[in-house]
RNA sequence: GGCCAGGUGGCAGAGUGGUCAUGCAGCGGCCUGCAAAGCCGCGUACGCCGGUUCGAUUCCGACCUUGGCCUCCA
C-alpha cells in the first residue's frame, strides 16, 4: 500500500518514494533540555513515532534521528538561576525527556545526536560556508549570508525583503543583511566554548541539526519533521545551510510539520505560561490515554487539550480494554501480529489517526461480536501500529492498585457472594457501597464478578 | 501590515459534489435481583452571504471569525 505524505515544500500531498528505500532516513528536531517539556512539545514526538513505525513495514531499514540540544543560552541561563553546572541541567532534563518519551509509548530512535558530541562536524561546516562564499565571520560571530542564497524562504513562502521589512527585532550592526543568522558566536569564560577559527565559541542552534542530521543520515534526507512553529526561521535556516554546504544538494526531500497544542485556546508555550509538563500529566492520567489524545487529530491541525478530553480518550480506552479482557482466554496466533488494512490505509494516507482511530473502533466492534483469535489479532496489531492497547487488560483497569488493598476487596466480594446466593441482595447492594468507597466498580458477569479500579 | 491554516451535531474529530464517518456523552427499549457491561434504536451538523451546478457542508468569490508564523518556541 502506498505512504502519501503531505510535504510543506511543495504544499501538497504527494506518493512518498524514499531516495534509497534500503535506508530510509527521518530527522526530528528534538528539545533543548533546560526544562522538563510540556505535552505540546511531546505531539510531534508521538506522531512522528507513528510515522515511522509505519514506513518500517515498508521498508526493511529506517533510520530515524531525534537530537537533543544540550548548547543553549536558555541552558546557560537555567545553570546560572539554579547555580549549578551546566552539564548538570542537560544531564539531568535529557533523562527526563527520555522518561516522559518512554511514558508516551514512544520508541527510542535509532539515534539520538546530541549537539555537544558534534562541534568538529558544525565547525566543519561553517568553514565550508565560508569557504563558498555563503557565511562570513564578524565581530567574533559567523552568520549565514542570507544574500548568497537566492532561494532563502522557499519553504516559508517568504522573501528577503519581506523579511526585512517586518523585522520586528533590533538588527545587530555587525548583519550584512538584517535576515543573516547566527552559525557560530563567541563564548565568555564562564560559558561552554569551544576552541575555532573563530575564537572560542559556541554554535548557534539552526546549523547544530544541519550539521548532526548530515552526519548520521547523509546529506539528503529523506523525511525531515517538527512542529510547524519551527517552519521559520529553524527550517529555512537548516535548508539554506545544508544546501549551501552541500553543493546544492537537496536536504530534505519531505518537511512534515505538526500542528499545534492549544491551551485555552491558545497555543501552548512556556513563553505564554500555559503549559502542562509531561512529567505531570503522567502522574495525573494513565499515559496511554494521553497518547490517544495526542493521536486523535490529525497532526496538521491544530489540537485542543483540555480535562474533558483526556477523559473521552479514557472512555474510549475502556471499550477497547474491556473487548480485550473480554477475550483474554483466546489465544491468538502464531507469529507477528497482523496489521489490518483499514488502519494501514488510513495511516497511508497522510498520517490520517484519527480515521485509523476510527477503524480501531470497527475492529473493537468485530472482536466483541466475533470473539474469535482472528478479530482479536486485528483489533491488537492495528492498535500495535499507532503504539496503542499493548498493556495486559487487567493492567489497564487495576491502575493504581498500589492504593487498594486487593485482598480487602477479594474478601468484600466474597461476602457479597454469599449474601448474593443467599438472595440477600441489601446486603449485596451494601457491599457494593462499600466497595465503590473504597473507590472500585464491579461487574457482574457469567464468569462471576470482575473488579476495577475507579477510573482517576 | 505580510505569509499560512482553520470555522462540522452536547463534546472530540474525519471526510465527501448526490444513501453511513467514528468515538465520548445523552435519551428510549431489551437483558439484569439491582447495577455495570452488552445488544437494538434515536440526533433535520457542516460560520455568513452570494455564485457555479439538476444538486454544495464539499468547488469559486466576498464577508465575519479563530489561531499560527514573521522573535526563543514542538
Amino acid at each position: 500500500m502506498p505512504i502519501s505524505l503531505y510535504n510543506s515544500l511543495s504544499r501538497r500531498t504527494e506518493p512518498f518514494t524514499p531516495l534509497d528505500p534500503q535506508r530510509v532516513t527521518v530527522y526530528l528536531c528534538g528539545p533543548t533540555v533546560y526544562n522538563y517539556v510540556h505535552i505540546g512539545n511531546a505531539r510531534g514526538p508521538v506522531v512522528f513515532d507513528v510515522l515511522v513505525r509505519l514506513l518500517r513495514r515498508h521498508y526493511p531499514r529506517v533510520v530515524y534521528a531525534r537530537n537533543i540540544t544540550d548548547v543553549d543560552d536558555k541552558i546557560n541561563a537555567a545553570a546560572q538561576a539554579q547555580g549549578v553546572a551546566i552539564d548538570l541541567i542537560t544531564g539531568r532534563f535529557a533523562q527526563a525527556y527520555r522518561e516522559d518519551m518512554a511514558g508516551l509509548g514512544i520508541a527510542v530512535p535509532d539515534i539520538e545526536p546530541h549537539a555537544t558530541a558534534h562541534i568538529a562536524p558544525i565547525v566543519a561546516m561553517i568553514e565550508t560556508l565560508i569557504a563558498g562564499g555563503h557565511a562570513y565571520a564578524a565581530e567574533g560571530h559567523v552568520l549565514f549570508d542570507v544574500g548568497s542564497y537566492p532561494a532563502y524562504g522557499a519553504l516559508s513562502g517568504r522573501d528577503t525583503e519581506e523579511l526585512i521589512a517586518g523585522a520586528r527585532v533590533e538588527v545587530a550592526p555587525y548583519k550584512k543583511n538584517p535576515a543573516d543568522f547566527v552559525l557560530w558566536k563567541p563564548s565568555t569564560p564562564e560559558l561552554p566554548g569551544w576552541h575555532s577559527p573563530w575564537g572560542i565559541g559556541r554554535p548557534g542552534w539552526h546549523i547544530e541539526c544541519s550539521a548532526m542530521s548530515a552526519a548520521h543520515l547523509g546529506e539528503t534526507i529523506d523525511i525531515h519533521a517538527g512542529g510547524v512553529d519551527l517552519l521559520f526561521p529553524h527550517h529555512e535556516n537548516e535548508i539554506a545551510q545544508s544546501t549551501c554546504a552541500h553543493g546544492g544538494k537537496a536536504f530534505a526531500r519531505w518537511w512534515m510539520h505538526n500542528g499545534m497544542l492549544t491551551f485555552d485556546g491558545r497555543k501552548m508555550s512556556k513563553s505564554l505560561g500555559n503549559v502542562l509538563l509531561v512529567h505531570e500529566l503522567l502522574q495525573q492520567h494513565p499515559p496511554e490515554a494521553l497518547r490517544l489524545r495526542l493521536l486523535s487529530g490529525h497532526y496538521r491541525q491544530p489540537l485542543d487539550w483540555s480535562d474533558g478530553a483526556i477523559a473521552q480518550a479514557v472512555s474510549t480506552l475502556d471499550g477497547w480494554y474491556r473487548v480485550l479482557r473480554d477475550l483474554a482466554d483466546v489465544e491468538l496466533p502464531a507469529g507477528t501480529l497482523p496489521v489490518p488494512e483499514t488502519v494501514e490505509a488510513a495511516l497511508c494516507d497522510d498520517l490520517n489517526t484519527p480515521q485509523a482511530l476510527a477503524e480501531l473502533s470497527q475492529l473493537a466492534d468485530q472482536a466483541r461480536l466475533e470473539g474469535n483469535a482472528r478479530a482479536k489479532a486485528a483489533l491488537l496489531g492495528g492498535g500495535a501500529l499507532l503504539g496503542l492497547l499493548q498493556q495486559e487488560p487487567e493492567a489497564w483497569f487495576r491502575r493504581g492498585e498500589n492504593t487498594v488493598d486487593a485482598a480487602r476487596v477479594e474478601d468484600l466480594l466474597l461476602q457479597r457472594r454469599s449474601a448474593r446466593a443467599a438472595r440477600d441482595f441489601a446486603r449485596a447492594d451494601a457491599i457494593r457501597d462499600e466497595l465503590t468507597a473504597l473507590g472500585i466498580v464491579i461487574e457482574d458477569g457469567a464468569q462471576g464478578t470482575r473488579w476495577s479500579v475507579l477510573q482517576r
